[in-house]
Formats: C-alpha cells, sequence, structure tokens
RNA sequence: GCGGCUAUAGUUCAGCGGCAGAACGCCGGUCUGUGGCACCGGAUGUCGUGGGUUCGAACCCCACUAGCCGCCCCA
C-alpha cells in the first residue's frame, strides 16, 4: 500500500508549533472575554441550503469551492439531504442565534468560536483546504443597540487589541462602506457601465474582470490602470444617508480612541450578506495572502435566513495566517520554553520505580518532569537530560542509600546533593530563578 | 479551475547522461557515575509515483501526485 500522506491542502500540526497555536487562541479567548464575548461551537458541517442563502449562491465559495455530499437516505420514512463542511462559520452562528430563539432575551448576544473551516480551493501558503478561523459576532434585536455604529468600533478597537497582545508588529487597518443592501447593486451597476467606455485601456485580467466581476476591477495592482480606477465612481457615492451617517459615526469613535485605520474605497468584500462596515487587517510577508483577517456588518442576515431582524457585526481572523506572521517574526526568540524543567534519571533498573514516584510528587508541585530510563549509561541519561531539560536528578543506588540527590542544572554547570524531600522546593525555586536570565 | 517553478538521507540542499554526495541531526567510541566543546568511527535513501528514450537515467521526454509562487477568489 502507498505510503498514507495527509490529503491535498490539508497538514498536521506538531509541537512545538502547537504551542503557538495554544498561545494565539488563549489570547483571543482573554481579549474577548474581557469584552464580554462567549464561546459558541457550531456543528462543522450543515444543511448546504445554510450556507447557499447566508454566503450566496453566486459567490465562489458557494458556486465551486465548498465540500458538498448527499447524505443518502438509510430508511424509507427519511430523506437524503445535501450536506456542506462550512466554508466559514458566520452562518452557522446566525442559524443557532436563530434556532435558540435568543433574540427573545432581548440582549446582544457576543458569541466567538475557534475552529476549522473547508474550502476546496487550490493550496498556498497560509492557504489551505481545512484552515482555522477564530471569529467572533455581535448580533442582536435593535432594540439591544445591535446597529449601532458603536459596536462595529468596539470590534474594531478589541481587534486592535487583541492584534498588539499577540506581538503583531506593523498591521495596517483597511476600513470601508459598503451601504446598504440596495446601495451595492446599483454600485455595482454604476460601475459596470462606467466600465464600458474605458475597458479597452485597461490591463487583460480588467477587461475581464469588467465583464465577470467589476468590483474586482477596484483590487487591479497593475500600476498602468490606476489612473484610471481613480476615474470610476466611488461607492461613497452611492450611500444612502443612513448608511453615510453610520460610516462618519464609526471612524469618529476610532478617532476619539486612537485606533489608526486606512479609508479603502477599493476594499469590497465577498460575501453576500455583508452591509455597511466592511474591513481587513493586513500584513505584509503573507505575499498575495496579506489578509490576516476580515470582517464586516451583516444587517440582513439573520433575515435572509429566515429569523427574526438582527444586525450584526463579526470577523474571521485567519488563525493559520496569524500563526506564520508570528513565525516570520519570533523565529529567533523561542527556543527555552520548550525545554522541562527537570529530567529524572534512574541509573540502573532497581531504581526505576523510585524514579517514577519522584517524578510524580515533583509534577504534582508543578514541575515539568521528563523521567528516563534505568537502563541508559549515565553518559546516555546527560546526553538526553541536555536535550529535553533545564536540569537533571541522578537517583543511582548511592542517592537511594543515603537520601541525598544529585542535582545538576544545565546553564550554571552547578551540581549539588539535596535531601530527597526538599528537591521539588528547590528546583521550583532554582527554575524561577533561571527564567528570570 | 488556469499558468509558472520545484520534488535527492530525519532536515537544508549539492550532483544535471557513467559507483548516491555534503552540512546539520542521529547512533557508537575516545570518557565503565556526568551533558554542552573537541576528535575518531557508523548508518542513512524505492533520488515523489508510473511510463518512455538510451549500452547506461537522480539527470532527457511524457503523464500523474504533492509543495511553493501567481491568477481566480478569499481569512
Amino acid at each position: 500500500m502507498a505510503l498514507m500522506k495527509a490529503v491535498r491542502g490539508t497538514r498536521d500540526l506538531l509541537p512545538p508549533e502547537t504551542e503557538l497555536w495554544n498561545r494565539v487562541e488563549r489570547t483571543a479567548c482573554d481579549v474577548f472575554a474581557r469584552y464580554g464575548f462567549g464561546e459558541i461551537r457550531t456543528p462543522i458541517f450543515e444543511d448546504t441550503q445554510l450556507f447557499a442563502r447566508g454566503v450566496g449562491e453566486e459567490t465562489d465559495i458557494v458556486s465551486k469551492e465548498m465540500y458538498t455530499w448527499e447524505d443518502r437516505a438509510r430508511a424509507q420514512s427519511e430523506k437524503s439531504q445535501s450536506l456542506t463542511l462550512r466554508p466559514e462559520n458566520t452562518a452557522g452562528v446566525v442559524r443557532a442565534y436563530i434556532e435558540h430563539k435568543l433574540a427573545e432575551t432581548g440582549l446582544l448576544q457576543k458569541l466567538y468560536y475557534i475552529g476549522p473551516q473547508f474550502r476546496r480551493e487550490r493550496p498556498q501558503k497560509g492557504r489551505y483546504r481545512q484552515f482555522f478561523q477564530i471569529g467572533a459576532e455581535v448580533i442582536g434585536p435593535p432594540s439591544a443597540g445591535s446597529e449601532s455604529p458603536l459596536r462595529d468600533a468596539e470590534v474594531l478597537e478589541m481587534l486592535a487589541t487583541l492584534l498588539d497582545a499577540l506581538g503583531i508588529a506593523g498591521w495596517t487597518l483597511e476600513l470601508n462602506s459598503v451601504g446598504s443592501a440596495t446601495d451595492r447593486p446599483r454600485y455595482v451597476q454604476a460601475l459596470r457601465e462606467a466600465l464600458i467606455p474605458v475597458a479597452a485601456s485597461l490591463c487583460d485580467d480588467c477587461q475581464r474582470r469588467a465583464v465577470t466581476n467589476p468590483l474586482r476591477v477596484l483590487d487591479c495592482k497593475v500600476p498602468e490602470d490606476q489612473p484610471v480606477i481613480e476615474t470610476l465612481p466611488k461607492i461613497a457615492d452611492f450611500l444612502d444617508d443612513a448608511s453615510r451617517a453610520h460610516f462618519a459615526a464609526v471612524r469618529s469613535a476610532l478617532d476619539a480612541c486612537g485606533v489608526p485605520y486606512h479609508v479603502n474605497p477599493r476594499l469590497v468584500r465577498g460575501l453576500d450578506y455583508y452591509t455597511r462596515t466592511t474591513f481587513e487587517f493586513t500584513h505584509g510577508g503573507l505575499g498575495a495572502q496579506n489578509a490576516l483577517l476580515g470582517g464586516g456588518r451583516y444587517d440582513g442576515l439573520s433575515e435572509m435566513l429566515g429569523g427574526p431582524r438582527a444586525p450584526g457585526i463579526g470577523f474571521a481572523i485567519g488563525a493559520d495566517r496569524l500563526v506564520l506572521t508570528l513565525q516570520a517574526m519570533d523565529s529567533a526568540a523561542r527556543g527555552d520554553e520548550a525545554l522541562l524543567d527537570v529530567y529524572v534519571a534512574p541509573i540502573g533498573e532497581a531504581q526505576q520505580n523510585a524514579a517514577l514516584q519522584l517524578a510524580r510528587e515533583l509534577r504534582r508541585q508543578g514541575l515539568r518532569v521528563e523521567l528516563g530510563d534505568g537502563s541508559f549509561r549515565i553518559k546516555k541519561a546527560f546526553e538526553m537530560a541536555d536535550k529535553r531539560a533545564r536540569s537533571i536528578i541522578l537517583l543511582g543506588e548511592d542517592e537511594l542509600q543515603s537520601g541525598q540527590l544529585t542535582v545538576k542544572t544545565f546553564a550554571s554547570g552547578e551540581q549539588t546533593k539535596i535531601a530527597r524531600d526538599e528537591i521539588g522546593d528547590y528546583l521550583c525555586r532554582a527554575m524561577r530563578v533561571g527564567e528570570q536570565n
């Protein structure tokens, strides 16, 4: 049988990389908790219709990037059902909001999630077929303040706080408003018309986009095209009064709390449900996948899914990209953290049980302990210990008889004998001092 | 889904038609209760997979698979 491998676009995450993942997730949970968010866990697959209606039938995600299968009927009374691995989590959260009648609480719901999502795209760096998102949604009845621009600003401020807490330096917040559900189609139509007379002067890609997806012309990076693009209609001119006021209020709130942002009139998100505020936090060094996270407001999504009016705003962080960015920045910084506190080395198999017992006591004191093997020769025990831990306890025949254990700290090379009963306290102290250096 | 580049030891890579290599890592020894440093020795492997050309293929050709870069799209 051929060697089994993780399927295309999926991968294993192993130590020590998983340590970084844990740090990212822990930091996110801590920050979210300070803003009153609670965790939600929705199923990894849903009825296909949820995504078709929520994300948009015509989007690339739904039309060609979903893992969809027919879950066949197993009994006469059962109907087969089209199921899909979730390509994003907002639709699932809103479905749960409706299903559990959370609107009836009258409260603003602040929910965050962490988990895998699935899209059948061509894999690249920072783009996988199973990828991980950390996201959050603020959603509720208008009477709870869910429509307020203050919610938008608070979410953006929280994200700035999170990226800073993780030590991501040099992020940029790109901000725009795509207007109401009726503003955007009007704009797309105007854009399409404005492109007709000028398309011929644009690059090949843009000539194609002008027809298939005029909004993407705005993303064009070809320098020669920029003067023409500048002359195209701006979405800002198509916002109704309410959307215009909302956007102004978001900006003013961000100004007031000192979160820097860049208004990018070309930032137009691809999912159908977005209204008004849209945003993206970007970072260089990710190549073509420069977006660390993206999100926006979705005032009509609940109703699109058959629920009550429940405006909301949310975001999804590409955890894979966040980790890549941290790895690129951190590469030299880590190393010692992976080391355990102490390696307990029984010398001779007769000492093994005593060693396990000692390791158990030390671990109960909170020390990180690796246990050797009595069959190892002394030299080998030291070599193993030096690779895995910051110190070694030698547990040989002499030590067992005298009750005085040999302890050596690698960083200093210092070696002493310590009474067995005091060894835990001694190590706790020694490791704390070591950490400060 | 489309285009380009790539695939050789555990890892990073050299070799580009004539014996499968280096560095690091790994194992052993110098050193029988002492790691790191040094020195000595050892094992690495379907050269991504399958086919073709050739006296002879890691090397040239084709297909497939996977990774990377870009397009589409998106976190």
